[in-house]
Formats: structure tokens, sequence, C-alpha cells
DNA sequence: TATTGTTATACTCTATAACTATA
DNA sequence: TATAGTTATAGAGTATAACAATA
């Protein structure tokens, strides 16, 4: 029944959520900064409605993010010189040198959770969670490819 | 790489929560409540601590979900024979009527989001996926089986 | 001393609405 | 009139800490 796959999956998701937020504590990152700042790290420099767009929330929730990441020195707020509209946003060098323990962090808390599952498993899993994602309605992202 | 796994997930995740935002809506319910309420109707009467580990929540926020579905009517709290310091919470009538439309619109949701998959594949999803879960580590329900 | 539930409080995550500056 | 970003605000979902009643 889809239903029970439904609750499966959320419930593996509120572990994983809940392993990500004690392991990105001693880094001083939430899971969602974290998950923002790999995404500036990735697509820099990229405008507060680009970067809202690949981490699908509405732009005023991508400023709240943005806010925490540059108070703590993460990431840098600069106009755009083709449109005064906007801004830049980019990662500082503080925010580039957390992007290893970030990793290191994140791939830990994944080992951890997938541990019961085998390799072969979990790429089944990965190719199963890829044709969902495929099929999420398009965002208008400015270059196509990962949203995250 | 299982980072991505667990982004995927996490992905998957989020879709499916907005999706029942928006179907529970019209029910009057969040899906934390919706949720509470089912495990409230499958192991009724149960005490807020047992239902606080089934949700996998600490107690203090299963008392938050059930002022709200005591409120909106769907379940009640009467004390406990046996034990003076807790309570029983048990679903009413209405919350019983509610239990049929919540879940054909639960099953609607999966059926949308999980579309993308073949009846197979969605049976692989969900081995995989109880893998995981069967790893958690044990709550101390009082008596075992599915905790939600 | 431990357990049950709660009051009080706070934080993350995300949203909508209204506003400003620009295009 | 439409777009980019923000201020202001709200609500869901959860947590910790301190407390009262009971065991």
């Amino acid at each position: 029944m889809e239903s029970e796959l439904a609750d499966l999956l959320l419930r593996a998701a509120r572990r994983m959520r809940r392993h990500q937020i004690d392991s990105l504590a001693p880094l001083g990152l939430t899971p969602a900064q974290a998950r923002a700042l790999r995404v500036i790290i990735r697509y820099a420099p990229l405008r507060m409605v680009d970067l809202a767009a690949r981490l699908d929330i509405v732009p005023r929730s991508a400023t709240t993010l943005v806010d925490a990441l540059e108070e703590a020195g993460l990431v840098a707020r600069r106009p755009d010189p083709a449109n005064r509209r906007s801004l830049l946003v980019e990662p500082t060098g503080a925010g580039l040198d957390a992007r290893a323990r970030m990793s290191a962090v994140r791939r830990e808390a994944a080992e951890e959770l997938f541990a019961p599952l085998s390799a072969e498993q979990r790429e089944t899993l990965h190719g199963l969670l890829a044709v969902l994602d495929d099929a999420e309605p398009p965002h208008d992202c400015p270059k196509g490819g990962h949203r995250d």
C-alpha cells in the first residue's frame, strides 16, 4: 500500500534530519543552512531568486538562510553589475573552508543511516529515488542540471 | 555517493510533506496531527508517553498534537484507572469518522508521488526503506510491532 | 528517586503579504 | 506592469528545562 511507503519515506527522512542536526551542530550550521551553502558553493555567483529556485523554497526563505550564512562569515552578498535589483551570493574563503568539513560530516551521517544496506541496495535505492526526483515539475533554474 | 542518496531522500520527503499539507488542509489537519490521529486510532487507548514513543517525538511534543486533536473533537483524554499519573488517549466518534477521509487523501497523495514508479519498483523501494526502518534503535513501546 | 504529563519557552524551516527599488 | 529582494508576520514541528502530581 502506497501510504505505508509514504510513511517509511518520511520516517527515514526524519531520522536523517535528526542525524544531520547533531552532526552539523559542531560546525554551527543547521541542515538547511548547510544545504544552502553547498548550493551556493556549487553555483556561485548566483542571484537570490536562483538560489531559492535551486533550494525549492520561496525567495523570502532564502533571505533568512543567507542572512545566517553571511553573519557566520561563510558567504557574501554583492551587487549584480548587470542588474541593480539583484544581489549575487558567493562563498567567502571561510565558506569554502567549511565545505570539506561539511562533506565529511554529511558522508558520515549518510554512511550511518544507510549502513544496513549493501552497496548494491544503495544503488537500487538511489535509482528509484532519482526516478521520483526527475519526475518533479521543472523549476525555472538558469542553467539546467541538478537542483541540489 | 551516500550523501547524494541522502539528498534524494530528503527531496522526496520534502515534496511528500508539501503534498500532504495541501491534501490534508481541507480536513483541517496538519501532517503531524494526521499521523498522530492514525496512531491513536490504531493503538487506542494509549498513554501520552506511549504515543510519543510511537511517533518518535518527546512527550511534550505529543501534548501539543493531542491538544489540537482534542480541540478539533477528534480525540479525548481520560484518566488511566491503573495509574493516576497517566492519561489515556482515544479517538472520538468524529475521530473515527475522519479516518476514512484521511486514508483516501493520503492514498491519493502517495499515489501521485509514486506514480513514476511501477508496482514492482514501489515494492522494491518499500523493501529497502523497511530495512532502514527495522535497523532503527528500538523504542520502548509497550507491545512491539510497527511504530507508525 | 523515577515516572507522567504539563507549563513556559525557544528555535528551525518555511510560507504569505506588503513594501521598495529597479526594469 | 513585472521583477528582485526585503521587512513584517505567522504557523508547523519539534526541542529543552523546570515543575507538579504520583509511584
